[in-house]
Formats: C-alpha cells, sequence, structure tokens
DNA sequence: ATGAGATGAGACAGGTCTGTATCGTTTAGG
DNA sequence: CCTAAACGATACAGACCTGTCTCATCTCAT
C-alpha cells in the first residue's frame, strides 16, 4: 500500500533511504537491517543492487553529490558576477543551516569515519570537496587572474566548511556572518602578493 | 615484560591506548575488546575505571583537549603581541598536519559520529572548540575591541579548523598559508565594520 | 607477613553486525 | 496469457559488539 516504487526506483529509494539514516546516526551506527526495516525492502533487494554496505556508501556520497551540483547549478545561472555567485552560495549554506533535520555535512562525517586515503568512501568525499571549490575557481576567475582566483577559492571553501561545522555546534549564524565580511574583502581588495 | 605501569598508571595507560586507536580507526570502529589487547589490559580492569565506552571516549577527548592546551600554553609563553600568538598557533598546526600519524581532528571525528546535542561526547566536542576560540579571544583583546577580537578570533579559528580537515585530504600546506594570508589582514587592517 | 585492593584471564549473556541462501510471490513485457 | 526477472520474507552463518561475572593471582602498605 505505501509504495508503488518500481522499476529500477527501488534502488533509489534504498539510496534515498540510507541517506537519511547515514546522515542522521553516521554510517557504522547505521546497520543494513535498520535501512532495509525504513525503506520498506527484502535484504537481498538491497544486495542485488549494492554489492555492499561500503558500496552503498559511496552510491549515497555520489548521489548527494549530483543534488548538490545540480542545486548549485540553478543558483549560478540567476548570477551575474563572482559577487552575486558567492553570495548565493553563502545564502543557500544559511538556509541549509536552518533546515528541519540539518546534521552537519555528511561528506565531513564521512571523512571523519573513513580516512584512509585509499578508501572508495573518501575519494568520494574528495570529488565532492573538489567539486565545490572549482566551481568558485570558475566563478572567480572572470575577475581575477586564476592564480589568485584559487586562493580565494581555497579560503571561501575553508570558511564554508567551517561554518558548516560550526552550525552542528550551534553557531551557524555567526559563522556565516563572519564567511561574507571575509569574503567581502577577498572579492574587493587584494590580498596576499 | 612489557609493562610496569602500575598505581593509577594504568587508567591512564588505557585512556592513551584508546586514543591512538580511536585517532586512526574512529569510535565505533574500534571495539573494547581491541583497545584491552593493545592495552595488555584485562576487560574488567578497564570497567572498573570507566563505566562505559561512552565514558572512556569523553576522558580520552578531556585528555586530548589538556594536552592541547597545555601545549599552547607553553606556546603563548614565548609570544608578545597578538600576531605572535596566531603566528605560534597556525606554525602548531602545520607541524602537527606534518607529523607521523596525523588523521585529521579527533574532535571533528567525534562530533561526526555523535552528533545529537544533548550527548556527553557533543559536550566534550563543544568544550574543546570553544577553548581554543576563547584562547585566540583573549589574545586578541589586547589590541582590539571585544567584538572586533570576537569576529576575528572565530574567523581564525575557522580557517584552522577547514584547514585541518584540508590537511587530511592532502592539502594542509596550501591551507595553512591561505589561513596565514587572511590572518596578515584581519590582524592589519579593518574588516567588517 | 597479612589483609585489602587492584589486576589478569577467560567464560558468558544477549544483542547486533554483514552477507548468503532458500523459497514462495509479485510484477512487467512480449 | 505466460515466462522471466525482480521482490518479500525469513532463516542462517560467523563474526563482533558491550557489558557482567567468577576466581585465581599479584601488589603494597601496615
Amino acid at each position: 500500500m505505501s509504495s508503488h516504487v518500481r522499476g529500477s526506483g527501488k534502488r533509489q529509494h534504498i539510496v534515498e533511504t540510507a541517506y537519511a539514516l547515514f546522515k542522521r546516526d553516521g554510517f557504522h551506527a547505521t546497520g543494513i537491517d535498520r535501512i532495509i526495516a525504513q525503506a520498506g525492502v527484502a535484504k537481498m533487494t538491497m544486495y542485488r543492487h549494492f554489492p555492499s554496505k561500503e558500496e552503498l556508501i559511496v552510491e549515497v556520497l555520489d548521489w548527494r553529490t549530483a543534488r548538490f551540483e545540480s542545486q548549485l547549478d540553478r543558483l549560478s545561472d540567476s548570477a551575474k558576477t563572482p559577487d552575486e555567485g558567492i553570495a548565493a552560495i553563502l545564502g543557500w549554506h544559511e538556509r541549509w543551516f536552518d533546515s528541519a533535520d540539518f546534521h552537519g555535512c555528511l561528506f565531513q562525517h564521512a571523512l571523519a569515519e573513513f580516512g584512509e586515503p585509499d578508501h572508495a568512501v573518501f575519494a568520494a568525499v574528495a570529488r565532492q570537496k573538489m567539486s565545490i571549490q572549482n566551481r568558485m575557481v570558475d566563478m572567480l576567475s572572470q575577475t581575477m587572474p586564476p592564480v589568485r582566483a584559487a586562493d580565494v577559492a581555497m579560503i571561501l571553501f575553508m570558511l564554508i566548511e567551517a561554518a558548516t561545522m560550526l552550525a552542528q555546534m550551534g553557531q551557524g549564524k555567526a559563522a556565516i556572518d563572519n564567511a561574507r565580511k571575509v569574503a567581502s574583502v577577498l572579492l574587493a581588495r587584494e590580498i596576499g602578493e
């Protein structure tokens, strides 16, 4: 009764259910049994789609990366200048911090639980973090030399990542405000040499 | 032969052994059996000192906070100006990133695995993060008004936290360099209003 | 040296974990 | 309608988890 999800929609349903549980409880703390129970799916159905829990985690992270990218793509369309683009990204994060079930950055959490550099989950995290960083480099390269764009992008990236962590500790508003102050300086004047 | 650790030194030995394992493998992924085996200690010895694994985790975090604080205290003694103090903290982190068994920030990892705000581990993380932040506020208050010192301290704190995470992804050097660039601007000129 | 506390060693309980196997049922496409 | 694939339900294996319990041994201060 509850679900007429069919075709390959079952696979996606498992991914999104696992995402919600991983986000709230963590990866090691979330068992396969809880995922399939929450998804209303047989265990073998999950193991036919994903060869292991680890592969499911990678799939969840990559799906989340794609969704995040498409959301930022929509924001970029309505931003003409780099300043507007950066402001849009900061605004997106500020709204995210206030969303109902915000539990910090899933990729930061994945990095914490799977910190070995040759782990598949580590690679998925690196993909997402480089993706957002490259996005800002591209935006900033419109109005500044590429070397400086890389520095400014990394600084903004660092502030956003830290703001996400601080948001989990109840200081998201102040963190975003301070990130904006630094951004305005970085985008207006020179820094470094 | 391996151990003549005795008295209440056994408790401390368990804490430091658990610290090394938690740091490398994470909290949920590290079982009690591995901790006591690595420490060369009976299971009941551990459970007489710590009522539960969760309390052991809190103890490990608080001990690590104290050690971190005493290290920074020594650095503060040889720093006259806020600029020197901030530079010393950044330098400490830069050396930390290059240390042999660097695996990122244990407190960030704890926050990832125990993200519920009313959890004892969460509180231990918050203590450490506020501690380093307050330390910088105190340093900066020597040469700037307290409101601005709070903002600058938070920005520097954010850059340091993000640099620690980036160091785990192999970008620690560039991250610290960029943190230094922002610090020099924050300490020299005005920001915000 | 003697009694009290700390410890070592290991069995044990009860639960959960990942992953596999089996079998009956449902669904979808030709 | 009919066949082949997908799915649900469940039992199962083997390992690991946290935490408790017992008992022999060791250490140390008095």
